[in-house]
Parts: C-alpha cells; structure tokens; sequence
RNA sequence: GGCGAGGUAGCUCAAUGGUAGAGCAGUGGACUCAUAAGCCAUUGGUUGGCGGUUCGAAUCCGCCCCUCGCCA
C-alpha cells in the first residue's frame, strides 16, 4: 500500500441531464486527477454517484405517474453510460439509494447526535391539504406583500429582491397543484454549526496558503463577518433516508446533508464489493491520506463548511460505530479545487431552454478526446468560461490535430516505412537530440508540478508546448533529407522523435486517455496503461442498483510503481502500424451545432 | 443587502511594485516526412472607469460600472 488518494467527485442530481458545463466543472477534472496519480502509483478511489433523493425527483415522478424510484434510475442510467464512454475511472460509481448509504449516513447521523452537535426546533411550513404533505418554500408561490408582483417565492421575490416572511405572502399557491396550502407546524433536526465554527474556521485558516482564492476566502469571510447558524437536516418528505430516531416517521434527512455522506458511504460500499470490509479506514481513517473535492463553485459552501463541520462533529464515532476497538476520526478535506461555471457561446446555460451541449448527445457525433481536450485547455479553473464552438472547431484542427495528432502519424509512418515497423536503432545520439530529450524529459517534472498543483489547464498546455519543440526538432534535422544521404543520420532524428513521443504520451495520457491508449498500441507495447470500466447490478435489501467500477486488470499502472517517469524506447523492437488518432472536423459543424441550440 | 471570484490583444489566458507577454486567429515567407499538417517572421493593447500612494502601478489603497456564485 502506497499513498491513499481519495478523488471524491461532486455527485450529480438525479432528475437532470448532465451536460458540458457540469463535465469540465468537476467530472472531467477529477478523472485528469486520478488517473495522474494512478500512474504515480498511488491507491487511488476516485467514487461518486448519483444523487438520488429529494423534492424535485419525487415532483418528477408525480408528472409522469411513476415512482421516484424509476425516476432516478433513469437518470443513473445514462449518466453511467456517459461517463463510461468519456472514460472517467470512478473505482466505484454508485448511488444514495443503497442500503449501505443509508447505514452509513444513519450512522453518521447519530454519531452527530450523541456528540451533541444536532437539536431539534420547530417551526411553521407551507402544508399541501390536497397532497397532505408538506413543500419546500420553492414550491409555493404568491403574491409579493412589498412590489404587488405575482409569482414571487415564499421566501423571496425575485421581482423586487425582498426576503419575504411565509405568512404575510398574498395568496399563496402550490406550484405543484395549484391549490392553496396552509401553514403548519413541524419539528426538525439541525446541525449545530455554531458550535463548530471555530475548528472549521482553523481547518480553513490552515489551508488557506494552497487552496484556490475563491474557495477559502469566501468561506473564512462568511465565517469571519456573519459566523455560521444552525441549518436543518431533515425534510417531511418520503423519498430518502429515514431519520434514524424513534418517533420520526415519515421525515428523511435532507439531501444536502445526506448526499455528501456518499462520499464515505462509496468508499465503505466499494470496500464491500471488493470482499476487505474495513479497506475503507486507509483512505478515511489515516493521516497520510489526501482526499480532494472536484466540485463546481456553487458547492462550495457544502464541501469547505458543511462537510468539514460533519466530520469534526463526528470525530472518531463512526469509525467506533463501524466496529473498530481503536477508533480514529475521519479524514478532512485536503483540497477542494472548487472550479466556476463554463457558458455556452455567451449565455448562461439552460437546461430548460435547451442551450447546452448535452454530454451524450455530443458523443454521437464525436469523440470522447478531443471533448476532453477542449474542455481542460478551457476549464473554468479561475473564472467563467465559454464553449465556442468554433473555438472547439478551431482548437480541434489546428492543436490536437495539427500539433500533436500530425506529430505523432508523421513520425511513426516514416518510421514505418523506412525501418519496417522496428524502432530504428540510433547508435550514438548527436548534441541537438540530447537536447530535445531532455526538453522533453524535463517535462515529467513541471507537469507533475502544475497537477499537484492541481492546474490543469497549465499542465496541458505545458505538455502541448512540448509537442511543438519536437515539430520544431524534425523541422531542422529533416530526417526525410537526412535519409537520401545517409540513413543512420536519419535513424538517430527519426529515433528521438519517437522516444519523445513515447515520454508525451504518457505525460498526456491522463488527459487524452483513448487516444494516448491507441499511441501506446502503435509504440509496441501489448499491456495497457490504464485499467477498464465495467458495470454490474447489485441487489441489497433496499432495492437494486446499477454500480460502474475501474478495473486495474493487468495494466501498467495497476502497481504501486511510478510510471510518471523517461523510459527508454529499446531500439530495434517491434511497433504497429499507425494512423491518425484525431479526425480534422469540417467547418461546416460550426453552423450546424449552433443551429441545435435553444430548439 | 452581506461574503467572495473575475474584468489585460479579435479569442483564450500569463505577468504579486521595475521596459505589458504567450498560444490561436490575421498577414508575409521558405519547405514537403505528415491529416494542405509542420517551421520561420510579423501586425495587434488607454490592462473596465475615475481618483490616490509611489521615482515607478495591470499589480497597493478608495469610489464607481459590468459578469458570476454563495448567503441573508
């Protein structure tokens, strides 16, 4: 066992469509992550799942007359295959609706309680007489007592801006049915944020140094000037995880104090499903381990106050509750490179209007790579960005093509042709090969730098600008003139061309996985870099659910080795065929793909 | 309203008090192994606005404008 790294990615919600925005915010991000550190040879569990429970699914299902169940389903559904065919190696994607997470999170729930920091309180609530249930203050509309304007929230007018108290609101409707609700009392548990300030204001203060500005700042300001006030976590609501109390039938825990718990829970599951029921306590229960939060920024609250305060509340509870005699507290967070939002040709996405470029739908037409390309060179890693689609169209043909696709099926197929499919042998390398090699050499070390740094954009680019100093390096030693004159003159460029390419392919392995898998092929080599996705159905005493695993297999970086190091391509062995990895796009999708939005 | 992030070349971004840079696009050139790809050269900026501190400000301070998120 080598250094655990635990990749906790943000956990979509089960009653939308996942789109680009949503992938370069946090899905794609996390996969760059993991599979990085899987090649150092790290024990890495990259987990998440779908986030199943809460109102809107339930209100959902009571359109189409189905059960939230299905609803859900439907939805994990596509979001498997989704993230299987972009290649994000989730160790374990699974769901909230599993009896393992709902042991886990009753678990949690209770160590909370006996720890002291949850309290109950009661207050008044919108009551549905016609549905004879209680909605959320969204779900219930009226007539705003401040600008007279209809259609204002329960809680605030959108019109006007004002926080409106729920029993002066005019006329208040059910968004749902339409008719009127009345106010009712009800009693819920809180957790007492209060009480934890001060350890999550010095867990904040203590990573402020390497934590992106927007994430600690915010945090620690909203702490420092307004301090943290008791939020509930419970819901009169069906669909979810009963509160594990005597007495509080037919109230769930509330989904955004539930559904980070998946993070342990997937972990605990994963565990599980791979026969060593305690592995979980290496990534969750020892100080060496590294967790990171790949989230989108409106998160952020979540994973830098509300989940660090859980687990300090926590503390060694749950390990305890779990079974163990010498109980450890739960590992905290140690960086959540929170990204902001990427827009689509200069609009704010909608999902109800349609302007977005759904994930699925973008497969059928192209491949997972250069999706992944385009998303990591414009990641929204310190501001908003926007998908262009003749920026995709641009970057496309005259990077990933032209810079490294061109790099790599002209060297091979010269070298094809002219050595038969043996890596030529050079003998006696001159000064300006030496010189690129260790360009490129020097590239596994400010790579390593911007990913640990976790700056991904600069680490692509970075290794982008390699590809071209090898352009560069072909450009003046010309092995296609050397060769008329002197064919071991054009064996020693033509060899460093393809050692350098070898380096660059694993150096952007974890950002170009299929098509780097592919390169690794046409190099010769017959075992893997990377591991598989699989799917299996699991049947508990809940329910079933479809879980996605990674499968290490017998690849490179199964082992604890470190691979994120120059080997040397052995002259003289064999290598395949190549041809192109990417496809030069026509001009003319630009028109097309912006003529499909907002329909 | 409060807490934050961001605003730099046509586009995407870099530059934490010392001559505002890079990639792409644009323009010009020589070449041909390669997906008409690659290479060399080059045009282009009132750093959102106003004021202040300083020998010197994209950078520090104040006010304002715009975009985004969270909270109330």
């Amino acid at each position: 066992m080598t250094e655990p790294v635990l990749v906790a990615v943000a956990w979509p919600y089960a009653s939308a469509k996942i789109h680009v925005g949503n992938i370069t915010g946090a899905y794609l991000p996390a996969d760059i992550l993991a599979r990085y550190h899987r090649l150092r040879g790290r024990d890495v569990l990259m987990v998440s799942g779908s986030d199943s429970h809460g109102t809107p699914v339930t209100v959902r299902a009571d359109e189409e007359g189905v059960t939230p169940e299905e609803v859900y389903k439907r939805f994990h559904k596509d979001f498997i295959e989704l993230f299987q065919r972009l290649g994000l190696t989730y160790d374990l994607f699974t769901t909230t609706h599993t009896s393992n997470h709902f042991d886990v999170a009753a678990k949690l729930f209770l160590s909370l309680k006996e720890n002291g920091y949850l309290y109950t309180e009661t207050s008044l609530q919108w009551y549905s007489l016609a549905q004879e249930k209680f909605l959320p203050d969204r779900y219930v509309e009226g007539t705003c007592y401040f600008c007279g304007k209809s259609g204002a929230r329960s809680d605030q007018c959108d019109n006007c801006g004002h926080l409106l108290e729920a029993e002066k609101l005019i006329d208040p409707k059910s968004k749902i049915d339409g008719s009127t609700p009345e106010l009712r009392k009800t009693t819920h548990f809180y957790l007492d944020l209060e009480k934890l300030q001060d350890p999550v204001a010095d867990f904040l203060r203590e990573r402020q140094d390497f934590w992106r500005p927007n994430v600690v700042k915010q945090s620690l300001g909203q702490i420092e000037t307004e301090g943290l006030h008791g939020r509930a976590i419970t819901r009169d609501l069906a669909w979810g995880i009963p509160v594990p109390v005597a007495g509080w039938e037919g109230k769930c825990m509330y989904v955004w104090f539930e559904a980070v718990i998946g993070y342990l829970s997937a972990v605990v599951e994963w565990s599980l499903l791979h026969g060593e029921p305690d592995a979980w306590r290496h990534w969750w229960t020892n100080e060496d381990s590294r967790t990171l939060y790949c989230i989108g920024k409106d998160n952020i609250p979540f994973h830098a106050i509300i989940w660090p305060a859980e687990l300090i509340g926590v503390g060694e509870s749950f390990d305890a509750k779990m079974g163990n005699d010498q109980p450890k507290p739960l590992v905290l967070p140690y960086d959540v490179p929170a990204n902001e939002f990427m827009n689509l040709e200069g609009k704010k996405l909608s999902g109800s209007k349609n302007w977005a470029v759904w994930g699925l739908d973008f497969l059928d037409r192209y491949d997972p790579d250069p999706l992944r390309y385009y998303l990591t060179v414009n990641m929204p890693e310190n501001r908003d960005t926007d998908w262009d689609w003749e920026e995709f169209y641009q970057r496309n043909n005259n990077e990933l093509v032209a810079t490294w696709g061109n790099l790599a099926n002209r060297v091979l197929a010269f070298a094809y042709q002219h050595w038969e499919g043996q890596v030529p042998d050079p003998g006696e390398l001159r000064e300006g090969d030496q010189e690129l090699l260790e360009t490129i050499k020097a590239g596994f070390e400010t790579v390593k730098g911007h990913l640990e740094a976790v700056k991904l954009r600069a680490a692509l680019q970075e290794a982008m600008r390699l590809a071209a100093e090898v352009n560069k390096y072909l450009d003046t030693s010309a092995p296609w003139f050397e060769i008329k004159e002197n064919k071991d003159q054009a064996a020693k460029s033509v060899y460093t061309a393809m050692q350098a390419i070898d380096w660059l392919k694993l150096i952007l392995s974890p950002f170009l996985p299929h098509t780097c898998e592919q390169l690794h092929g046409y190099l010769g080599y017959d075992q893997p870099i990377f591991g598989s996705l699989t799917t299996r159905e699991i049947e508990d005493d809940l329910s079933t659910h479809e879980v996605m695993l990674y499968e290490p297999g017998d690849a490179l970086s199964a082992g604890n080795e470190d691979l994120w190091v120059p080997t040397t391509l052995a002259p003289g062995a064999p290598f395949r065929k190549p041809a192109p990895l990417f496809k030069k796009l026509d001009a003319e999708i630009v028109a097309e793909e912006r003529a499909r939005l907002g329909n």
